[in-house]
RNA sequence: GCCCCUGUAGUUCAAUGGAUAGAACACGGGACUUCUAAGCCUGAUAUCUAAGUUCGAUUCUUAGCGGGGGCACCA
């Protein structure tokens, strides 16, 4: 177990044991706000309610009962006020920690694998002949830090991939592509084709939008017989464009997930279950699960949930995205029977529609977890994002600004280095920016997306956290003892133990980040750890320093290298050696 | 009309009901012949309103005001 874990549960039940009867849970050991308070505190608030004595006078009565020579690590136990607050030994707390960090193997402060539970984890949910904007930016980088942190916490995740592939935007697509360019586009690059028929959807987009507005009813007739072709008639030519051009946008998907780092253990279409989805809505027609109403096919979730109407298939009998999502559920749980659970990531904007589903799932008698975890819209300061008014930020283009931006930058800084290496750094400031901005946010909050904003480079970014990376491994390559093991802490500075002990806190910052589905919480605790890193590197010089003092401030700066490293590569920040 | 999210410093964001509400940007001041100044130190500035629960409320409840989203043929 970790021992920052183990710590905490050993105060809980010291402090259990000094109360009697009281159960006292890990969770209510915080940390003290000022670092000269201590290491650990709790509050005698409820015992002292229960007890119907003042806070003050429990936590004295606790004080005084606990033992540090009970208490690992513990040197110094004090009632302040109503708290109760536990100070470490410094040395001992080095010793096992550093410990600790060497032995973990990439997993420091995680929980063991598998202890949990078995979650597919559906996210991303692109559209092929469709923009990848900065919205999807948001998914990725949340979903992608969501699958490392829960596996910190034990639990096996699935990811998986679900693309729509099929509904009016292909058609749209399909139609403008044949009547404007003879159904073929210039490009052979995969991103550059998928980006090319993106174009042209934002194209067909407007043109069919302008048709409506004009009364003229040809564009519409014209997408309608085409989404029919390629739903009915495999045979068709417009079917075998449809095949084509998705495979031109799927190819784009791969390079862009590759290119973010991203992986997936299963890709599901939409034109793969959608008609099983049509078949579970007439079963559940049969079940009395579903029912007839306007032509429609519905169900009614009005009570006991209080979900409104769900409405399951169209009058005119084609399905729509609820049709599809009951048969995806299914072909989720085929591939990975032994799921317990399957958790879907989108905006907020579908969490009724997630909800409906659910309970629509339960109704039908499935005994599996499900959830959906939304987070708020990424919107530009005029609004939402809308490609048919051409508001849409691409991802393309952010990647790009932040890549000439800092290309720029680093060859201005570092005229001697190769433009490879200039190449490849641009890469990983540009990529940790993207997803930095995206993951500092807690997901129920808004992100008024700001191009000039995110372009700038100082402050609460990502580049701070890899450059303090940088600084601890050129630091490194100057002393040749930094691994040396040491017994004692030469401490001459407050920040050198202050870095220490936030290094203890680091499986708090998984947790709760678990907890709460919300990566922001371990991107903060990382921006943290690199401003006591930071303080602590210019007060506390090595290079100059000798023997022990050397080796300690090496050793502490080696070890919270190794954790940032690790709380990064969680986060799918890239890190590099130099800046 | 009903439901969900949200309101904190000039701006963008933090704060399991708990000790003096923290950061960043912007603004003002400062240090360095010294391991990367994309850095460090330092100053000023904030809880939408009104009730309620509580020893204690930015946090919970109710009402209001403001912003965003959703609620049957879109995804």
């Amino acid at each position: 177990m970790a021992l920052f874990l183990h710590l905490r549960e050993t105060l809980a039940d010291a402090i259990a044991a000094a109360t009697e009867h009281m159960a006292i849970a890990p969770t209510e050991i915080m940390r003290p706000p000022k670092p000269e308070m201590g290491d650990f505190a709790w509050g005698a608030f409820a015992v002292a309610k229960e007890r119907k004595q003042s806070p003050a006078q429990v936590a004295q009565d606790v004080a005084a009962q606990l033992s540090t020579a009970q208490l690992r690590l513990v040197e110094r136990v004090e009632a302040a006020g109503p708290y109760v607050n536990f100070t470490l030994n410094t040395d001992a707390l080095m010793r096992e920690l550093f410990a600790e960090i060497d032995r973990s193997n990439g997993r420091f402060g995680c929980l063991g694998a598998d202890t949990g539970e078995k979650i597919i984890f559906e996210y991303s949910g692109l559209n092929t002949h469709k923009e990848v904007h900065i919205g999807h930016l948001r998914n990725h980088a949340l979903g992608a830090a969501l699958v490392s942190i829960w596996r910190s916490q034990g639990h096996e995740v699935h990811p998986v991939n679900f693309t729509n592939d099929m509904g009016a935007h292909v058609a749209k697509c399909l139609w403008w592509l044949m009547k404007k360019y003879d159904g073929k586009l210039p490009e052979t690059d995969p991103v550059k084709r998928m980006e090319a028929l993106a174009d042209v959807y934002v194209e067909a987009s407007k043109a069919f939008a302008d048709a409506e507005e004009s009364g003229d009813t040809a564009p519409r007739q014209e997408v309608s017989r085409i989404l029919l072709a390629i739903e009915e008639d495999a045979a068709s030519p417009e079917a075998a464009l449809w095949k084509e051009t998705r495979q031109w946008s799927l190819d784009g998907f791969v390079a862009v997930y590759k290119e973010s780092d991203i992986e997936f253990e299963h890709w599901f279409l939409e034109s793969d279950v959608k008609m099983n989805g049509k078949k579970r809505v007439m079963e559940m027609l049969d079940k009395g699960i579903a029912q007839h109403s306007q032509g429609a096919i519905i169900a009614d979730l009005t009570t006991p949930e209080n979900l409104d109407i769900m409405l399951l298939l169209k009058s005119d009998g084609t399905g729509l995205y609820a049709t599809t999502d009951i048969a995806l559920m299914d072909a989720k749980f085929a591939v990975f029977p032994e799921a317990t659970k399957c958790v879907v990531l989108t905006d907020m904007r579908q969490a009724h529609h997630f909800a409906q589903l659910f309970a629509l799932l339960r109704r039908d008698g499935a005994t599996q977890g499900f959830g959906h975890i939304g987070y708020e819209l990424v919107t530009t300061p005029e609004g939402m994002m809308s490609s048919r008014k051409g508001t849409i930020v691409r991802y393309r283009d952010m990647r790009d600004a932040l890549i000439e931006r800092s290309s720029t930058e680093l060859r201005e800084r570092h005229p001697e280095w190769p433009a490879e290496q200039v190449a490849q750094t641009a890469r990983a400031v540009a990529f940790g920016a993207m997803k930095f901005t995206m993951l500092t946010v807690s997901s129920h909050q808004k992100i008024v997306f700001d191009m000039a904003a995110a372009l700038s480079l100082t402050g609460m970014s990502a580049l701070y956290l890899q450059y303090s990376y940088a600084r601890i491994r050129t630091l490194l390559t100057r002393v040749n003892n930094a691994k040396g093991e040491i017994a004692t802490t030469p401490l001459t500075h407050p920040t050198e133990r202050a870095l220490l002990l936030h290094l203890l806190w680091f499986a708090d910052a998984l947790a709760m980040a678990s907890a709460e589905n919300d990566p922001s919480v371990l991107a903060r605790y990382l921006y943290e750890l690199c401003q006591k890193m930071s303080t602590c590197y210019e007060v506390c010089r090595v290079i100059e320093e000798d023997g022990t003092v050397q080796q300690w401030r090496a050793s502490l700066h080696a070890h919270t290298g190794e954790v940032l490293a690790q709380g990064l590569q969680m986060l799918g920040i890239p890190v590099v050696n130099a800046l």
